[in-house]
DNA sequence: AATATTTCCGAAAGCGTTTTCGGTTGACTC
DNA sequence: GAGTCAACCGAAAACGCTTTCGGAAATATT
């Protein structure tokens, strides 16, 4: 079932049948119905490499898949990879995924694609503070949209949450339950929206004319592990926060661990909000309070921007979208308990049974 | 940075520089380096369409991703696609993904791909009792594997846990642990491996002189909902079970809030194992004991198969590879209460509080 | 009615590889 | 020293489509 077959039972020209199908304006309207219908009469379907070589166009998007270094929440990974395969195919394009093993073999990939160009655009995520892949691809000159910005990104297409107003509004809300000794676990600096959830907690103190003590400013590793071990530092603190905005659900359940094995109530003696809107959390004990951004539709949107700009060619800077996140309450955030920390410290116990990765049967 | 520049420098025809490149056995050995030398200098990288379809290889694998509906735990998603990209990278071939909106988009895609052949093998997932794209797939002759067996699966290549195996271990082990009434919570039967999940505790049941009771097998929406509901109908019965086998983490995590909600706590008076080993069991109070699979690899391990399947032929029977899932104790599987159920039922109370989808800010 | 425009289609040159098929060499055999 | 064989390389035909360009027919313009 070539192009040449279509041609021949119609007495066309290949050149006719071609142009008939991709829809161009030097061909009669009959025409182009008659090899239509033909066409998928005989259940034609163009070869895609073909056409790929003759045009030069890859109608591929490749997905740079973050590594999944420790725990990813990586539910998120399925909702927007399917938002863009959708999004493709509706479009008639392809999705390719690359995990790159490593900074240099990510950039190296980057210089091939340029080269070659078998792939039209890219979705990159996982925006560092400073993220040289911006520049890079700008100078080679792929289109691409980022999931997330970076200190580089100024003139890039990106979609982001607001970071800075989603954990200014956590800290808010913690502020208006009375809360006063507000904590927040955040993670390195290397990523940008650590960056941004650090200065949205700390803009919302000052706004409330709170000085944010750095004693209650923890980095964490964005893990279990590392939420708990934040946690642990925080409660030994001589004056423990009553409150702690936590960079991610998957910290704060850690945090939550830490506050139980010390004999504390998540939500009770000390509130907890997390980020990120995990379905899991509501289903944790007391449910997991968290900020959810609407990413169902982000993978659409990424897909949405790239193909435009490299179908119509547009500037970068015209595709920069900002969501907003918003409070999901469900348990771990209330008002400041009247026992703690005034009631006796010594009631704190050190930790107990630290979870392990299990026995073996 | 075409073959014929790097032919033209060295004075050699474009024919022998790729035969060169592609390690062909006519040519001599200083040629191969010297082209070798000068393409690695020139910084040639082969376009892809071109070699495509002059080759008639694809060079691509497409991993047919299992829609989002509901809670799937796509933490394991990101595993698999990492290994699958980079056993894939490694032998320079393309990850491309499917994500059909239907069963009918899905086997037409299958179709388009025969014709094609824009794709040289085929992941599945998901894989059905009854599940008509093993025929289909055989039919068109696309080489593929599967991640999960089915009834139609016999020729085919698959790798799987050996889910029957996995439940009645789990099953062993409650009742070495002293437990009797064991319940099953398991899926909807047109996913086999609900089918062998509970086909294994049923097994283990017998194997022990218990006759699995019917009322301790409920079926269950894989989602946290649906563990609930699950749990929910068990301790209403008159004579409710002491443990619980869970098709998955997900469902036994809805049924640990069952048992909350009724003033139970999991691995007392009513003991729960899950499956899939999930990382947030670790975290959860108490921490959910599960079954883990060696998933890690999982992804490797398909893309070896397909490829070998596609480059060599290979006959799909004789990839077949069957997993052992293994216990890990965490919390949530201790022997039995000895005032469970024996103490007041009337102790169960009602439900306290459904988690909800939370209250926006 | 002659010229100028459209409208529509065919010819043909790519796109950058792979792969088959011979054709030269030079080395080996007897 | 003629014949045989390897070893090595080039010519050329694909692969199936896109796209430019020019020309013929049909229509509009003067």
């Amino acid at each position: 079932m070539k192009l040449s077959m279509i041609a021949q039972r119609l007495n066309l020209s290949e050149s006719t049948v071609s142009r008939a199908l991709n829809d161009y304006q030097d061909i009669a309207t009959e025409t182009k119905a008659l090899v239509r219908k033909t066409a998928a009469e005989l259940g034609y379907v163009p070869n895609m490499h073909a056409r790929r070589l003759a045009s030069g166009n890859a109608d591929t998007i490749a997905y740079v898949m973050p590594r999944t270094d420790g725990q990813l929440n990586a539910s998120f990974l399925g909702e927007l990879m399917t938002g863009m395969a959708e999004a493709l195919t509706a479009r008639g394009w392809d999705l390719s995924v690359l995990v790159p093993r490593s900074l240099e073999e990510e950039l190296e990939t980057y210089r091939n694609i340029s080269r070659t160009r078998h792939v039209s655009g890219l979705i990159i995520s996982r925006t560092l503070t400073k993220d040289v892949r911006f520049q890079l691809l700008k100078e080679l000159n792929i289109p691409f949209v980022a999931h997330g910005r970076s200190l580089d990104s100024e003139h890039a297409a990106w979609i982001d949450v607001d970071n800075a107003a989603a954990f200014a509004d956590m800290t808010a809300h913690f502020f208006a339950l009375g809360h006063r000794r507000i904590a927040h676990i955040g993670g390195p600096d290397t990523y940008n929206f650590a960056v941004q959830r650090a200065r949205g907690w700390r803009a919302a103190l000052e706004d409330n004319g709170i000085s944010p003590a750095s004693d209650l400013h923890e980095v964490a590793d964005l893990s279990f592990n590392g939420g708990a071990a934040a946690m642990e530092r925080l409660l030994a603190l001589d004056d423990p926060p009553t409150a702690v905005c936590c960079i991610s659900d998957v910290v704060a359940i850690g945090a939550m661990r830490a506050l139980r094995a010390h004999g504390l109530v998540p939500g009770q003696e000390v509130s907890v909000i997390g980020y990120d809107g995990l379905d899991i959390g509501a289903w944790l004990e007391p449910p997991l309070s968290t900020m959810k951004q609407p990413l169902q539709s982000a993978g659409q949107q990424l897909v949405d921007i790239v193909t435009s700009m490299v179908e119509k060619g547009d500037a970068p800077a015209d595709h920069q979208k900002l969501y907003r996140a918003t409070l999901v309450r469900r348990g771990t955030d209330n008002p400041p308990s009247a026992d703690w920390p005034a009631r006796s410290r010594s009631k704190i116990r050190p930790i107990i049974n630290k979870p392990t990765g299990g026995i073996g049967l």
